[in-house]
DNA sequence: TCCAAACACTTTAACATTAAACTATTTAAT
DNA sequence: ATTAAATAGTTTAATGTTAAAGTGTTTGGA
């Protein structure tokens, strides 16, 4: 039984989170998509960006789970990113099912590329726009986050 | 001239920040758009709220500017609605270029509709992540929204 | 008054995404 | 050992979006 708590934010108040979320995500992104270079956009760059911050190969699979979309979505992503010569996908040696994604040097050097490209954008941010607590902040982001994503798999 | 100050929040900081951000907005964007009625989806819903926020009428200009889409995105939506009979689209009687776009009876219904079927969501919501200091939070938002968005006409 | 430019909207082509069908491989129950 | 079910990935059709071209209307300067 759960029980409804009398401070409990009200349904607008966080249609009104939620809202303010998207629209922030909707602007940001279509602001660091345009800056990316070599034609990339904010779907490959997230899969170059991926190989650095979590594994060194990963699946296709594993990643359409972690980005979230669809597996066809994820063989388009990987198909344009394998023509720029930005990834390796090669069959996996354990399983005939499955492929090996890596990325590649020239992958790891349009990663650091794009990365500097939008390194402007963001001091540009940081001086225009000051954040109290921005630490704070990302961890209260996190749980909702966190929260959402568990919730998927119910 | 601007000058660097010393506890700005680093690139990477700022980098998980928004990414955070853009997170939230797919899953709850993604959510919210499922349990959406009538064949609705979010962007269908968002003309439609907007008439309740903002203004009774507008034209698909006007509209277009608010959802930051373009115009052709807009063209596409508001047909849509308007098959459904969700909307009226009338021709400016002070303009022969405009558009005059009116939300009807039968949208309003399926508003509070869309309304009411997210209803459990956000209870849902409120009662397993619960938030502190919700309200703060969207403040830090709209901050960090109302500059992204003015920035983009500079 | 005329007409070039600006404006409001629509259309088109290209592309990213989804859901669902499809192919091929692996697992596991019998 | 067989084989049905589960799994991994791809393909297809439909949809929603953008950028850019196109249509028609209005504005404003010569």
């Amino acid at each position: 039984m759960t029980k409804k708590k009398s401070n409990e934010p009200s349904e607008a108040t966080l249609f009104t989170y939620f809202n303010e979320i998207s629209i922030i995500a909707q602007l940001s992104i279509a602001l660091f998509d345009r800056n990316l270079p070599l034609g990339l956009n904010n779907s490959q760059f997230g899969v170059l960006n991926w190989f650095s911050r979590v594994d060194t190969q990963a699946s296709p699979g594993r990643l359409a789970t972690a980005f979230q979309v669809t597996p066809g979505a994820m063989t388009n992503t990987l198909k344009k990113l394998e023509s720029k010569g930005l990834i390796k996908v090669a069959p996996d040696e354990l399983s005939g099912r499955k492929k090996k994604v890596t990325i590649t040097s020239k992958g790891e050097k349009a990663r650091k590329q794009a990365i500097a490209a939008s390194a402007g954008l963001f001091q540009e941010f940081a001086e225009n726009c000051p954040q109290e607590n921005i630490e704070l902040q990302i961890e209260q982001l996190q749980k909702v986050r966190e929260y959402l994503d568990q919730r998927r798999y119910n």
